[in-house]
DNA sequence: ACAAAAGTGTTATCAGTACACCCATGC
DNA sequence: GCATGGGTGTACTGATAACACTTTTGT
């Protein structure tokens, strides 16, 4: 017997893939497209997130990573609940009403909503049932339902989370330049960050390991690697109570 | 017509709640109490937070105000959606299915928690029809469902969040001192800190509007008033992007 | 030898921490 | 006049921010 679905609970879920050759943070969308029977006029025809309704036995955890295994074949990426979407009109525009009429769903569907995070290549595009597309958060297309607000929240949030904890790391290879790392964040945050200053402060740190490799197949000077040790950082991490207001 | 509630999904309500005289940082519970009609064996008695399910014409949010209105008549209070429970067994333990099968609720409900900020002798408990009562973080009752959990994430979320945001002020009257305001930190961090340095820092800043007022009715020497203005924070707010890891 | 990117140091300023005593008031 | 809690100052240290040139390598 199969587990039943939630018809009224769904997860969506932020697929945030960074492209350490573009510098350009990415977000995961699939093709929202419908025809009519009768006269062929395209009735819908835009982007939104991969998401699927929770099913009587799972956790809203497992849901998540399902979804996102269905979706990319990828298991273990580092996942964030963030935010529910409730609102009752939240799949109320027209594309929205055909689309659910045509999917037979739920018109009052909360969305428990996750962010993903990891490198843009890890995800095969081609030959996927879905036909996922990466597009720049900065500039998305047309997206249905709630899910530009979805993406926003999920980038706003990403944006503070990458601050306080070491989450840049699942967005870059396992070794790393100190240059990727700084372009990282210069691409999250969207602000210019001085060389100097962040090579000084991060090379300090005890849980960045200098490997005795350096990039090949470069065109310039090769640069030293890096790799994030997540034991050593668990091992030093303090808990901070500075005031920051 | 009334609105229809949604039978699997709900709101729960940390209400957090600081008393300023006994430095006590609390939080508000309900009694679940049941007897059997058979033989008047006590079947359940314990402590659980409020909440309620969402209908199907509001928001969540609007649960979240309309529960918390509910229980305390008060409106406009500080109010974080801050995590989604979903587990399928999170309403399974003994005491749990018992009551779900006298109040005849859907066994998989998923809740979306809430915390909210007050001062505790904002809650009237006298002739209060829910008989809540106050309990210390650090010190909770035997809690039903997965409360305990629900609290646990929301003090953790609570302690983070007000060293970024300006909410300790929520806890505090209009006009506070700064001893009472160096207690609400304490008292949520757990950490003691120096009064020197406290002052030092938090009296510089504009959005602190010291009062041509004093304490009345203190037995010692009365300390200088102080408000906290929203509008000149907002104003001299800053983004700041150190990366703290 | 040249182009490109890697890598490096100094100074000034600000913020945080540690630490102990005097002062004003109510009783 | 005294007990209580309010209020204050200094020195040290560490972190951040601003700033430009040299080095290494592949081609």
């Amino acid at each position: 017997m199969k587990a039943q679905i939630i018809p009224n609970i769904s997860v969506d879920c932020v697929v945030f893939g960074f492209d350490v050759t573009t510098k350009s943070l990415n977000v995961l969308l699939i093709e929202r497209y419908l025809k009519s029977t009768e006269n062929d006029e395209v009735l819908v025809n835009d982007h939104v997130l991969t998401g699927y309704h929770t099913l009587e036995t799972e956790t809203i955890d497992d849901t998540a990573s399902r979804v996102l295994k269905e979706l990319t074949g990828l298991d273990n990426l580092y996942k964030k609940q963030f935010k529910v979407f409730g609102d009752p009109n939240r799949l109320r525009n027209e594309k929205d009403l055909i689309w659910i009429k045509n999917e037979k769903f739920n018109e009052r569907t909360i969305t428990i909503a996750y962010y993903f995070l990891l490198q843009s290549h890890e995800v095969r595009l081609e030959n996927n049932t879905h036909k996922p597309q990466w597009f720049p958060v900065n500039n998305l297309p047309e997206l249905g339902f709630d899910h530009k607000a979805i993406i926003a929240e999920a980038y706003s949030d990403l944006k503070a989370k990458c601050l306080i904890e070491p989450i840049v790391f699942e967005l870059l290879p396992n070794k790393f330049t100190v240059k990727e790392l700084q372009d990282a964040y210069e691409c999250i945050l969207g602000i210019e960050i001085d060389n100097r200053n962040f090579r000084r402060k991060l090379l300090t740190k005890k849980y960045l390991i200098e490997l005795d490799e350096k990039q090949v197949g470069v065109s310039k000077k090769p640069s030293k690697l890096f790799m994030f040790s997540k034991d050593i950082y668990q091992k030093i991490y303090k808990e901070s109570y500075l005031i920051s207001i």
